[in-house]
RNA sequence: GGAGGAAUGGCAGAGUGGUCGAAUGCGGCAGUCUUGAAAACUGUUGAGGGUCACACCUCCGGGGGUUCGAAUCCCUCUUCCUCCGCCA
């Protein structure tokens, strides 16, 4: 959520940011600072009818004290229309206060100078591009089948136990996964990430803290019997750890890594480009997260974006990384840079990571504060990315690692599986 | 799941109707002393709103109530602890 202090002082340099998300914010932001003057005034009223109340409650124990009861019944009686009227105007502030909320949710984080403008996928900016994508032999097969081949992962077999979207992952398949998910925590911890072990199970204040909720909550599994959600990334219990903590700005920067199930309902999505892994209800990812004060976080995600890349150059597989253009900017995100792998079987770019600086707007709605050399507290700022997304990591190592004699495994993950070939 | 107890500032912990945003200790920060550090001593140290700055207002787990007045009394929810039951 942005900062009602900056929708304040830069009100024409926020509505001309947004604009390359494709949206014209002018209308609302109009209604935020109405709102939010009417807020104030509201405050104002109420706290000085409180003032007075309380210096008559004052008054009143003064007088009981010195045995003028008589006086005291008398103030008394003053003290009820300032009773009705604070009750009036506290009902009038929350009222104001809801709203002004109601409206701040619905505006999306300013993209940093950096994002193209643009509005789908199409505009994307490539910035990166390394690996050479192997030259497969003309009966190549796209992973899904491949793994029936090799009885490494069963769709049919989830469709059962549970239904489309929640695969098996059998013999060499289940432990290719788990060695991705040793690789993947050991270059975090490495590179100075702690690891962390979170629920996967949140609250409603959670949701929030992160921005899945109120908007996204279709896209997440709840559990309304306990008003629960299964988290969507382990974005969200993590970067939760820190909501409502102020932070001391010597412990900077804050690094965390955690492998966790994601479970996503993927409303609306079927066809051809959700087959095998591309896209499922169920997966399995490593992500890292970070808490930086506000100087630091864009050195900082391109740390994270480098890091990526030494993982994807250790597996040897093609990738891409994208700078997201303005239509494609997730909500709560200042910049993105997407990590796609080439899937040389199925001939197209798989997103295996996002890597994201979300600023101050999660820190705004976690109240994720630290304290400046000044004393004075400070909203922090928010990274995370994966690192790395494990379904389609495993269709570009099959596809692209599919020979005569079966699927070779990348050499640094070799000592991970205890296995070099699947066939 | 049943019975009882508890929730106060970074931490520990006092406060059971008014002068309490809250004693005291620890921790943190600044200073004195010291070549430097430690110790000792002195001062300072919760958050939010509001203001140019003050004033002022709100917050003692969350919500509601009683009262002129609530950290303190009542209701309710949540969490934690103890005992019992169940159990990976």
């Amino acid at each position: 959520m942005l900062r009602i202090q900056a929708i304040r002082d830069q009100k024409d340099a926020i509505i001309e940011a947004l604009k390359k998300r494709n949206i014209d914010a002018t209308p609302l932001i109009q209604e935020v600072l109405e709102l939010d003057e009417k807020r104030r005034a509201t405050q104002t009223k109420l706290d000085n009818t409180l003032a007075e109340a309380n210096k008559l409650s004052k008054e009143i124990g003064m007088l009981f004290k010195s045995g003028k009861a008589q006086e005291a019944t008398a103030l008394k009686e003053k003290t009820g229309a300032l009773k009705e009227e604070s009750k009036q105007l506290g009902d009038e502030l929350n009222a104001a206060a809801d709203t002004l909320q109601t409206l701040l949710y619905q505006i999306p984080n300013v993209p940093h100078e950096s994002v193209p403008a643009g509005n789908s996928e199409e505009d994307n900016e490539e910035v990166f591009a390394e690996g050479d994508i192997p030259e497969l032999t003309s009966n190549a097969l796209p992973h899904w089948e491949l793994a029936k081949k090799y009885d490494i992962i069963d769709f049919e077999l989830g469709v059962k136990i549970t239904g489309a979207g929640f695969p098996v992952y059998k013999g060499k398949g289940a432990r290719l996964q788990r060695a991705l998910i040793s690789y993947f925590l050991d270059k975090n911890s490495e590179a100075g990430y702690t690891e962390i072990q979170v629920p996967h199970l949140v609250n409603e204040a959670s949701g929030y803290g992160t921005g899945q909720l109120p908007d996204k909550e279709g896209q997440m599994y709840h559990v309304t019997e306990d008003d629960l959600y299964l988290i969507p990334t382990a974005e969200v219990p993590l970067t939760n750890m820190f909501r409502g903590e102020i932070v001391n700005e010597k412990d900077f920067p804050f690094c965390y890594t955690a492998y966790t199930p994601c479970f996503r309902r993927e409303a609306g999505s079927y066809g051809a480009h959700v087959r095998g892994l591309n896209r499922l209800h169920q997966f399995d990812k490593v992500e890292i997260v970070r808490v930086e004060r506000p100087d630091d976080s864009y050195v900082a995600l391109d740390g994270m974006v480098e890091h990526v890349k030494t993982i994807l150059r250790e597996l040897k597989l093609p990738y891409r990384i994208l700078r997201l253009c303005g239509g494609d900017l997730g909500f709560t995100s200042a910049l993105t840079y997407d990590f796609e792998v080439f899937s040389t079987a199925q001939d197209r770019w798989l997103e295996i990571s996002s890597v994201s600086n979300f600023e101050t707007y999660q820190a705004n709605r976690l109240k994720l504060r630290y304290k400046d050399a000044n004393g004075k507290s400070q909203l922090a700022h928010t990274l995370n990315g994966s690192s790395l997304a494990l379904p389609r990591v495993l269709a570009g190592i099959l596809e692209n690692y599919q020979t005569e004699n079966g699927i070779q495994i990348p050499e640094v993950l070799v000592p991970y599986c205890g296995f070099s070939t699947i066939d």
